[in-house]
DNA sequence: CCTTTCAGTGAACGTGTGTACACCCATAGG
DNA sequence: CCTATGGGTGTACACACGTTCACTGAAAGG
């Protein structure tokens, strides 16, 4: 618990960046990335405004950054999930329990990006969905490798996983937007959710729509 | 496409009224109604400042205002829905078509629900979610009557229309982002979805998880 | 040791913000 | 016709905003 004080100039500065980072991201909780200001940022740090463009040359500048580190704790996720039990049954118990944990964990970022998906200033919103985008992919990937999946088409599969992400992109919103003490409960309803689209997914192509 | 000019003096206001809502829903689609000012949405309408005060108390009164408004339009659009065929496809093609439809026209009010559901000031915020939740038990009971269904458990009910009405706000989304010229894409992955979905549930309880 | 680098300072600018107040004047209503 | 109502105005305040500029002083580096 020990305060260990930067020693070298680099370490000060990294330090103060941090801090900012960490400062919007806080700051955003409440009203979002947009409504914010660079004067509440520094002052929060307990920075004079100008030391700011130091380290961002706007807010939004700063903006990209939390996206790219949001985005590292999500995969952070995805590898975790990975690294588990075969059977489906499983994997579903295994990924919302990690969900969980990992929004819990990262609760900043994982609301950074539940809320800037769809708000925020044009460019962040912007690469958070680009990111997202890109997160489908890997899904996609990954849930292919699965039995009575092989032979979907490349389309079929991004489309399930692109319910998949936004269906545990609103899982995240209620998590963290509800009092901790209905996690459980949420998740359960998640896991159910999760079940129902395994259910479709098996049996796609073998009923008459 | 006459102008015609208010004649009374409650006309007059209510006029002005409009105006306010209207600049304020404009105004928001950037960054998002917690990023607007009292001041831009009088200067957007002609107005002084002071002024806003006549029709609203402050900026949040007008946003929730905003939110009742724009689930009238999602509303208008579920009875639209509802009024159609009876088959299973035929549903299902008619939903998404009412829902690209209904996005374009009601832009604004689509955009502002899709957006302010999870940035947006708090009670904002609480108010379009407290909707939305309502918008899913209304679902629920119209799913709740077709065949293969009927003896479901409320709560898997309340569970899969979740699914489903986050799949479609995330697909309004996609819409409204969009260049407009995507909309056929947009609306043959979200019939896609709805058609898995659909598969999921007819299987529900049948299949082993 | 003496110079250079540079994160952070502090004052200043023009502009935008919410809100208070006294005012105007067309309409509504007796 | 004469009064009262109430949208809308204009001014004023104290404060927050982004950005500029010249500055300080401690660490880095030759």
């Amino acid at each position: 618990m020990s305060e260990t004080g930067p020693v070298s100039r680099g370490e000060r500065k990294e330090r103060t960046r941090r801090r900012l980072l960490d400062a919007a991201l806080l700051l955003s909780e409440d009203s979002g990335f947009a409504a914010l200001s660079l004067r509440q940022v520094a002052k929060e740090v307990g920075v004079v405004p100008t030391a700011f463009y130091r380290h961002f040359s706007s807010l939004d500048d700063l903006g990209l950054e939390l996206v790219e580190e949001s985005f590292v704790s999500l995969r952070s996720m995805l590898r975790e999930v990975r690294q588990g039990s075969q059977d489906i049954g499983g994997i579903i118990e295994r990924s919302v329990d990690v969900l969980v944990d990992h929004a819990h964990r990262h609760r900043g970022h994982f609301r950074f990006i539940a809320r800037e998906r769809s708000a925020g200033t044009p460019p962040v919103r912007q690469a958070v969905r680009h990111e997202l985008d890109l997160v489908v992919r890997e899904l996609a990937t990954d849930v292919g490798r699965f039995a009575g999946i092989e032979n979907w088409s490349h389309e079929d599969l991004r489309i399930l996983c692109e319910l998949i992400v936004d269906a545990m992109v609103a899982t995240t919103e209620r998590l963290l937007l509800a009092p901790e003490s209905h996690s459980d409960q949420i998740a359960a309803v998640a896991r159910r959710q999760l079940q129902m689209l395994v259910v479709g997914a098996v049996h796609w192509g073998t009923t008459p729509t």
